[in-house]
DNA sequence: CCAACGCCTGAAAGCGCTTCCCGAATCGTA
DNA sequence: TACGATTCGGGAAGCGCTTTCAGGCGTTGG
């Protein structure tokens, strides 16, 4: 990046026949309003030129800038994908820029990459995926985005309590709840229950919530049938495996996020075991896979292209709410071919 | 971002008892070898007051920023968050930001979006999604690139033949010819083709590959057979249902993607056609799901974490490369539990 | 022993934009 | 018509950093 000739704001105004100052004020648009035939000059002018003003200068000059730092576990996942992908349109649709970082979890990264986003004075920071339970992990990250919020920067998070700002927190509980309610409905009376990490506010909650639905009936997990694994595919699928080699099966299971649920679908399908007539199989998030799977998988359905967008929109509000909101994002049962009627024990 | 106190460049400079000059040349670290005594006390000054430079003031000064543009088609399609995930890591680990846009392959949205990237003066731009085979359609993209690339900026491009800079190119032709040849192998003699959009470049060049991996054989393709659909999962199970509607199958699928050989899996499925017992299926890409998918997909793998990740490093050679050089990446075929011995046509 | 030569350092001039401040112009009203 | 109240435009001072330009000092060679 060393040549290259630019258009300057100066070539503008000189273009219109005004100031500096005058052109300046133009292009800002906002509330400012001169001599309208001031106004189309520049405008006129600028548009001929090509003029792009240069970020960089603006925002030393102003102390803000373009752009909106988003941080989210990882990309390839589809579920933080999806949230990406719904706040990216919203940005590029309002002409701001997005830089993005995956963090993995790692709180000591997130905490390095938050302190270099509020030297770059971006406008705004949004965080994506849960917590871990031991909220002293996130400390050193916790104290940067506090720094940056009070520095007067917009924060928001996603699934994630205890951050200044706005925070778009899914139902996980109730959610997970109203599946087990379902659940019961159709009959089943023993669950087994597919973890991934406890360490997780997020699944700690689902795990919760779905107990607390199954409560309500009587019913218990049996501890014999609460396996726990990575939160993935393969996670999922050794789960059940190992379900499998107990030689005791629930006539449901209940696994904390899609990618697991699949997983879990693909292990019973090797084994032989026919979903749903022997065993229901039930995820969280619906994930695009969710729907295309053999058999298409029973979720609660999370609405993460929106929760995305709604995050930037509330990332770009003109002026940081005085109060932090906390919008609570219900998740919908959605029982597809995956789960079906208990099958009765005798039959077996 | 109103508030807030930042350290300057200054402060360091006055901590350590130096010349604002002197402070710059040591933390920029390159080749500038001060006193050594001085280094060490702007080292120790920088870390003892947690100095982070405003990258804006150093972009304006010095015409260069510490960012990467990356431009790809969509984030929630796996294919494009491999490259992203790998291209996003290696930014990061070298202190790089990455900031992204989706332009779903729209040619005006991108020679908007890096217009802004050149105001911007990132580093780099990298440019994933094949093209348009009309490569009118993207000129004034192309113009952007090359005003952007003729300042000195680098320009990788994935699967994106003809634009200035450094290339990765797919190697779509052969990964798919090697894919017929294998197929062939197995018996297979009739073959249809999901061919998605024959608009793009890699499609196109996928289709042809395959056909003349079997036109090595004698093999052709009954017109019949080709059908084409969106480029998704949805696409791929339309036109598989098209061709069962037909009452003729071939003994072989071969869709142009992952995601529409998933479809195509998921339609069979359903039709109750063993697969890969009556028929066999094949994609391209290898992305995750194609693993997980039960039966698992046999497919073309590409590295695609790695491409973009490869991406990443030839954006940030500290010189621009005097020539642009095209990699070649080559695929390689996965037989998996989706493809077998064609059935004979006798037994059916 | 002195001149010529390097290598460092610090002062200062921008990079391109925003915004404060003040004089000029405009408007309203008596 | 004239005067104060407003509004608007232009000059100029930065924003925090890089980099040029001299000058200072320590070396080396004659």
């Amino acid at each position: 990046m060393t040549g290259g000739s630019y258009v300057r704001l100066e070539d503008v105004a000189r273009h219109a026949g005004v100031s500096l100052a005058t052109a300046s004020r133009v292009l800002q648009g906002s509330s400012h309003r001169g001599r309208p035939e001031y106004r189309a000059k520049v405008m006129a002018s600028a548009a001929e030129l090509g003029y792009i003003p240069n970020p960089h200068a603006r925002a030393l000059a102003a102390n803000t800038s373009d752009t909106i730092g988003l941080v989210i576990h990882d990309v390839r996942d589809p579920y933080f994908a999806l949230i990406a992908g719904g706040a990216i349109d919203v940005a590029t649709a309002r002409g701001q820029f997005v830089t993005m970082a995956c963090t993995y979890r790692d709180p000591e990264l997130e905490a390095r990459y938050i302190a270099n986003l509020r030297a770059q004075r971006v406008r705004a920071i949004i965080l994506a995926g849960s917590a871990f339970v031991d909220a002293a992990t996130s400390k050193a990250m916790t104290t940067e985005l506090e720094s940056y919020y009070n520095a007067g920067g917009s924060v928001v998070s996603i699934t994630r309590h205890r951050l200044p700002g706005d925070c778009l927190v899914v139902g996980n509980r109730s959610g997970a709840a109203d599946l087990a309610r379902r659940l019961v409905d159709l009959g089943h009376t023993s669950f087994a229950l597919l973890a991934g990490t406890t360490r997780l506010v997020t699944i700690r909650d689902r795990v919760a919530g779905f107990k607390k639905g199954l409560a309500e009936s009587g019913i218990e997990v049996d501890p014999a049938f609460e396996v726990s694994g990575t939160f993935d595919h393969d996670g999922g699928l050794r789960a059940t495996q190992q379900l499998l080699a107990s030689g005791r099966l629930p006539t449901c299971i209940f696994a904390s996020n899609d990618v697991m649920a699949l997983g879990a679908l693909t292990a019973l399908r090797r084994a032989g075991v026919d979903v749903p007539g022997e065993v229901s199989v039930a995820g969280f998030g619906d994930v695009v896979m969710a729907r295309d799977f053999v058999p298409t998988l029973s979720t609660v359905h999370l609405p993460l292209e929106e929760m995305g967008a709604h995050a930037m929109e509330l990332a770009l509000r003109d002026e940081r709410g005085s109060s932090p909101r906390k919008v609570t994002i219900n998740g919908e049962v959605v029982l597809r071919e995956s789960t079906g009627p208990a099958a009765s024990r005798r039959r077996r």
